[in-house]
RNA sequence: GGCGGCGUAGCCAAGCGGCCUAAGGCGUUGGUUUGCAAAACCAAUAUCCGUGGGUUCGAAUCCCACCGCCGCCUCCA
């Protein structure tokens, strides 16, 4: 099944297809390095993940591509005063490439916690800022931009199609203006290209004076750099959708006279108990934060990918168990599975065992290629563990092609633990205790020996056969 | 003021005109299994989809009105 995605460009479910045949081109909004990122932000690099993942089990080449942004936007509007990094660097007395640093230090760690691919590149800011002045320059010499002194500004009203993404028109801008108008600009819309502040921290030379680039062009720049000037994919947050997405389209499209993104996807906010997360109320969490309060992290991944990304999804405690009682349940089957694997019974693979395995698969990937309609694919997988868990008559080859199967599901999902088959010695020993005490009947004693490995750390179950099963009970 | 979205069981959440006497997860209750557990399995947990109208042979799904909630509109993923 084709996959089709919800392209905000166009307000339509439309087919994806790639530019070049079996390859896509994906460029992600990363984060602006200057505080630790949220689970917001999280849910927003996810999106990215999930569908990246998923392009890839369809068999596409991807690269990936996710900026870092170490160099502030602005705090008040995209004229005047400080940018945030700089606000930062400020308050801790510190470079502003030094908070930058530890700021993108703390993004790459939560990142890995939540099983994020590695984009093909995180191109930084601060390293390309020859490129954004390049793409300035062209944009200069094409009449787009114009120069005030040692400022550049891009000229709105010279791009016919500005406003097309967001479904903002330049006089619903105008009259909705919240913000004293600039006196050099032509129109109050036009935004900074590059800016002179002898008050910046973070200055380049340029051809017209030092200075630092305007908050939009770096993605320009860098997405053209990496990807061409025309590529498939764009993600985001819904906020990103006007201005920084709109102004993007209107830098590349202007210097490259191509069309620049073909799809356009962006995530919806995450709540936080039904109220919108926001410092001033508390509740915008961090990964580390949800961590020490005891969540673990694949219940943290797998809560911010359950619901559908353009729904504003409401992130809850009680999800995040709800969550870890989910993955709890697929990773039981999975150590069922690979003790039925183990158990050398031979056989040929039945057709009603192959054609479930198969049949899962082919639902999987229709549900996600339904603009990644998430529930239903987890539905998909929850209905194939229970049939899964009924089968417990499997031989060691029907074993191995389920747990293929839920290995296939879990390189979208990415949220199964690695079975970590090693058992501590004393947790061995105490297993055979228990094992000599249930053969003579000593239940008391028996059962006193599972708490003490619960104490441990270590749950046993015992299987059907006689044995037992050991599971650790992971630390996040 | 402009634009957009949502309201489905105790909670989260699919479904978007007939396969819905409404997926799936969590929770709860009962049962099977177990020495007891755990896990698993089975069954029950919405006769109905915010409210009121309408369109239709047929609506959770389309239209209208109302109520409630939320987001965006140059800080924000």
């Amino acid at each position: 099944m084709s996959l089709k995605l919800y392209n905000t460009l166009t307000r339509k479910i439309e087919e994806f297809t790639p530019l070049q045949q079996g390859k896509v081109g994906m460029y992600s909004c990363g984060p602006t390095v200057y505080s630790h990122p949220h689970i917001g932000n999280f849910r927003s690099f996810l999106v990215a993940d999930l569908l990246k993942r998923f392009l890839e089990f369809k068999g596409l080449k991807v690269t990936h591509i996710m900026n870092i942004t170490d160099v502030g936007h602005l705090v008040d509007d995209a004229d005047e005063g400080a940018d945030k990094l700089e606000e930062a660097a400020k308050k801790q007395k510190k470079d502003p490439l030094e908070i930058a640093k530890f700021y993108t230090e703390s993004f790459l760690e939560a990142s890995k916690l939540l099983n994020i691919k590695s984009p093909d590149k995180y191109p930084k800011a601060t390293e390309h800022i020859k490129e954004m002045i390049d793409m300035i320059k062209i944009l200069v010499d094409k009449g787009y931009a114009y120069v005030v002194g040692n400022n550049v500004y891009y000229d709105v009203t010279k791009f016919a199609n500005y406003g097309q993404l967001s479904g903002n028109t330049l006089d619903d801008l105008n009259a909705g203006a919240r913000i004293e108008v600039n006196q050099e600009k032509k129109n109050p819309q036009d935004f900074a290209l590059w800016k002179h502040d002898t008050k910046h921290l973070q200055q380049w030379d340029s051809p017209w004076g030092k200075g630092f680039p305007g908050w939009h062009i770096e993605c320009s720049a860098m997405s053209s750099k990496y990807l061409g000037a025309e590529f498939d994919i764009h993600t985001g947050g819904e906020d990103n959708i006007f201005p920084h997405h709109e102004c993007e389209i209107a830098q590349s499209e202007a210097a490259s006279g191509k069309k620049f993104v073909h799809y356009w996807l962006h995530t919806h906010f995450l709540l936080f108990d039904g109220e919108k997360m926001s410092k001033s109320k508390g509740n915008l969490y961090t990964i580390q934060e949800l961590l020490d309060k005891g969540f673990k992290k694949n219940a943290i991944r797998y809560s911010l990918i359950s619901s559908h990304y353009r729904q504003n999804y409401n992130f809850t405690f009680d999800g995040l168990k709800a969550a870890e009682q989910a993955i709890d349940k697929i990773q039981q089957c999975v150590l069922l599975l690979t003790d039925l694997r183990g158990n050398k019974k031979e056989g040929k693979i039945r057709e009603q065992l192959q054609k479930l395995a198969s049949n899962c698969l082919t639902e999987f990937e229709n549900a996600l290629s339904d603009d990644l309609n998430i529930s239903k694919a987890l539905a998909v997988c929850f209905d194939f563990i229970r049939e899964v868990n009924k089968a417990s008559d499997m031989n060691s080859a029907e074993a191995a092609v389920m747990l293929d199967t839920i290995n296939k599901i879990d390189s979208v999902l990415g949220v199964l633990e690695t079975i970590d088959k090693e058992v501590p010695d004393n947790i061995k020993e105490l297993a055979e205790k228990r094992k000599t005490a249930k053969l003579g009947k000593y239940w008391k004693i028996a059962d006193d020996v599972r708490a003490e490995i619960m104490a441990l750390g270590w749950t046993i179950e015992d299987t059907p056969d006689g044995g037992c099963r050991f599971k650790r009970r992971e630390e996040t």
